[in-house]
DNA sequence: GTGGTCTAGACCACC
DNA sequence: GTGGTCTAGACCACA
C-alpha cells in the first residue's frame, strides 16, 4: 500500500481503521487483525502499526486482550464519529469557509463542485 | 500570535500575508514589513519569517530590492487567487467531501453550518 | 473476572490463592479447584492457571498429586505469610515511603486515610 | 544510569522527571535537555527519551515548542502532585492496606517501619 | 541545532 | 501465537 508523505504513515493506518470501523466493515468487539499480519499486508514495519494501535488504544477506540489481540471498542463506532465529526466543524470548516469567503466561492458553486465530485470520484 | 502545530510555521505566516494581499489591505507594488519587524511582532525567529520570505518570492507573488526590502508583487492579488483557488479546489475540497459523506453532513447540514458562520465568526 | 493490566494475570490469580490460604478459606491439604473449573469460572485460559499451579508448586505452597489434582501444602499458610511479608516489607514500603515523602503525605494522614479504608472498603 | 527491569525504562525516565519537577529542581516553563543530551546522559537510545517525552506530552506535563525542544509546562507541578496523588490513593494504597491486614501489621509496626526508613534509607 | 518518523532486527513476557 | 520494549541507524522538516 501507498502512503501520502504529509501526514505520518501511522496516522493515515489509524484513519484507514476508523473509517472500516465508521462503515461498519469491522464490528464492535472483533479481533483486528495482528500487528504483524497488518504491518506484512501494508508492507510497512511492525513498530508502525504498534504506533497506530498505542495511539488508538489512547483514544479508547480499541482496546487489548492481552496475549490474544486488539479488539474494536464497545461504542467504538459512536465514538469515532464523534471524534471525527468534532474534529471536521471545529478545525476543518472554519478554515473552508475562511477560503470560501477569500477565493469568493459561494454555495452555488461549492454545491455545482461537491456534484461534480460525487459523480466522478 | 499563536501557531497550529499541524502546519509549518513558516507556512502559516505566508497564508497571512496571502491574506492580506487577496482582501486588498496590502497593495500591489507596496512595501512589506521587514523580517525584523514582522518576527518580533509575531514573536518568531527571524530566520522563520526569511523562509516565508523566500518560499513567496519563489512563487513569483513578492519580490526583493536589494538593501530596501520585500515588496508586493505587480499581478499578485491575481497571482494568490489562482494558486489559492487550485489547492483549494485539487487538495482540499475532495478531502471535505470524503469527510462529508464519512460523517453523512450533506449539503443541507452544510448550509446551516455556512450561515452559523457567517453570522458568528 | 477482570484482572489489572499492569500485572501479568498468572500471578494475580497466584494472589487470589495465597490470600484464601491466608484467610483460612482453603485449608491445608484440601484439594484446589481443578485447572479447568477456575479458568471457567475466572474467564481465562486453562494454560494460564496451569501457570499459576506450576508457580506456585515451586514455592512449595501447594503440591501435585498425579491424576488427582492440586492440594494446599503442609505449612502453607505459614509460608505464604512469611514470603509475602517479605515482599511487602523490601519491595513495597520502601516505595510506599518514598511516594508519601514526595507527596508529602504524613502519619496522620496515612492513618486517617487507613481508617477510612477499614470502615468503607 | 542503571534501570530496573520490572518496568519499562521510559516510564522509569519519566518518574525521574516528574520527581524533578515535584522537588522544585525543574522550575516551570524552563527547557529541558533535548532528547539527545539525555539520552546520552542516561545511557539509553534517543527513541526511549522520545517516547518518554511524548508521553509526558500527552498528559500536559511538558510541551514541545518547535525547533527548539521541550518545556516544563505551567502548572506542570501542582499537575504532577494531583496525579500522583490520585495514583497513589487509588490503586496503591488499597494494595498496601488490603496486605497490612492479611499479615496483621498494624498501624504501630507500620510507624516502626516507616521511622526505621527514614533514618537509614 | 531541534524533534519526528520510519526501518530493521532483536529479545522478552504472556496467553 | 500475541503484544511490548529497546537498540541502532537513517532521513527529514523545522527554527
Amino acid at each position: 500500500m501507498e502512503f501520502q508523505k504529509d501526514q505520518p504513515i501511522y496516522l493515515q493506518i489509524a484513519d484507514l481503521i476508523c473509517e472500516n470501523i465508521l462503515s461498519g466493515e469491522w464490528q464492535e468487539e472483533t479481533r483486528l487483525p495482528s500487528v504483524r499480519e497488518l504491518a506484512i499486508s501494508l508492507e510497512v514495519n511492525p513498530n508502525t502499526v504498534m504506533r497506530t494501535f498505542t495511539y488508538l488504544q489512547d483514544q479508547k477506540i480499541i482496546y487489548n486482550q492481552r496475549g490474544i489481540g486488539y479488539f474494536v471498542a464497545a461504542g467504538a463506532r459512536e465514538l469515532t464519529r464523534v471524534l471525527k465529526r468534532e474534529d471536521f466543524i471545529n478545525a476543518w470548516l472554519p478554515q473552508v469557509f475562511k477560503m470560501m469567503n477569500l477565493l469568493q466561492i459561494d454555495l452555488n458553486e461549492f454545491q455545482k463542485l461537491y456534484h461534480n465530485y460525487t459523480k466522478t470520484g
